[in-house]
DNA sequence: TATTACGTTTTATCTGATATATTGGTTGAC
DNA sequence: GTCAACCAATATATCAGATAAAACGTAATA
């Protein structure tokens, strides 16, 4: 149905982009010549998975593009037509493409895109202004999270309240800003699961990766870091006294700190 | 890394659950002999995707099992191998299952499920009690669109407002129950664009999914569907005056509307 | 005992062929 | 000249069979 094609565009898109690069594996080039360069440590149908999800993303082909047939994917990157395949069924589970025998593959429109697939949101944050990406994300946990946390405070198991406890725990004791991170991702990942909605679960992902993304960016002073602790653990009370309305806005106060961060002009 | 077996379960598993069922196209069967029986009027890769998704979903292979291998896929479906493994790559970008070589394939824990994917929510609604489905959506829709109502009524453009308009006034003009729910459906995507945040828009899918379940089991007498269509019109004519607080609570004054629905002890 | 080597199993990848559907043009009738 | 029916071209869809790579278990070895 969808299938605009914008004229020259089209042509634009469908110029060999690049001969080869991608991830290599046991190309049987006759002698060292040409070795697929790149690249990522992945299997090909990750590596192609990859590429493509990130040119699209990116905007390199606009929603609506008829993107290069498989025979084409195929010699551009130098990998089998099977590969190029599971790729595009892959992509296409994501919402990111669809196809049709004759037309070919086409991008969808962006509001049919899954951003709260793990990859996908990857892709994302890595194409525009990083700073719009983590307000994004940040608006969203704001609409999310503290919700999650006080239907956690009301309904959460002992043994859940166990694993919420620990996470923050091991949040205070950590060593490494790696380990603090895990730990933190952890922590926020128990509540959604606390909450018993089967809904906000894939939610986790989002928040994963947001978390991985704020912390390669934060790395404060230690101050700071005790000042996010404190208020870990607030939620972590609020929930275990099961104090729904306590918890909603600990982590109003969680999340309004961190936007502070992000508004700091100071890194970017 | 995850592979635990259970034991004796893995065995059942691998009962050859049924030699064929499946959708045809052209099985070359010497005579009709046996002509494939069923089914969906979509794609092999489709119906495969679709076989293996719901049994997972509906707790057949329990997380942490040993799928049977492509090959036995392959036979009991009747489907080449290449039709197998592109479904297990759409399987996998929904985070269902995952692989490794000479391990196979095991269905992954729920929590990483993306139960907000149009397809596995199909699933998931027509597994256990459709009643609790319900329930989990409705109050997964309590969190979202209040707040998408709210952020529509600060950001919403011009162009947006009048698409949620027309959605809102062919509700009402709508002839059929069908139009009525396209048209609907139309309207709650409207607002979650109109938020502006990118992140909402994958949820429309749930949405919509939502819906139509409802639709299914209401088809109420005219009088509670005048009392809905005024509930709308009170969400469209905050988000036109730009009211986030009124919008908000329209919005909440809907959904608890529909939950009464939901709770009457009618249907099911 | 610990460690290395190897064989088995399963997915990963490649190759090449056939089937099927849809578009776009062409032909022919009215 | 318009419109319907036909036909060819082209892309995905599906099939078939072969080889590569990885990981587990076991046996041989130091």
């Amino acid at each position: 149905m969808v299938k605009r094609r914008d004229g020259e565009t089209t042509e634009l898109v469908q110029t060999k982009v690049a001969p080869i690069p991608l991830s290599p594996r046991s190309r049987r080039t006759p002698l060292g010549a040409a070795g697929p360069i790149a690249v990522a440590g992945q299997s090909v149908h990750a590596a192609v998975v990859q590429e493509i999800g990130l040119r699209i993303v990116r905007g390199d082909y606009p929603p609506g593009t008829i993107l290069p047939n498989e025979a084409e994917w195929s010699d551009s990157f130098g990998v089998s037509r099977s590969v190029v395949r599971e790729a595009v069924k892959t992509l296409t589970a994501k919402n990111l493409i669809a196809s049709r025998q004759k037309i070919g593959s086409w991008v969808e429109p962006r509001e049919y895109w899954n951003l709260l697939d793990r990859d996908v949101l990857t892709w994302y944050a890595a194409a525009p202004g990083n700073r719009t990406f983590l307000k994004t994300v940040q608006e969203f946990r704001a609409i999310i999270e503290p919700e999650a946390a006080a239907l956690a405070a009301e309904r959460r198991t002992e043994a859940e309240m166990e694993t919420i406890s620990a996470a923050c725990r091991e949040m205070g004791t950590a060593s490494t800003l790696s380990n603090r991170a895990a730990a933190d991702t952890r922590f926020h990942l128990a509540i959604l699961k606390a909450a018993g909605n089967d809904l906000l679960l894939p939610l986790g992902a989002m928040i994963d990766s947001a978390l991985l993304q704020l912390f390669t960016f934060i790395t404060r002073e230690a101050n700071d870091i005790r000042h996010a602790q404190s208020l870990h653990e607030d939620i972590e009370k609020a929930i275990r006294l099961q104090r729904p309305e306590v918890a909603r806005r600990a982590v109003k106060r969680l999340l309004a700190n961190t936007d502070e961060f992000i508004n700091r002009p100071s890194a970017d």
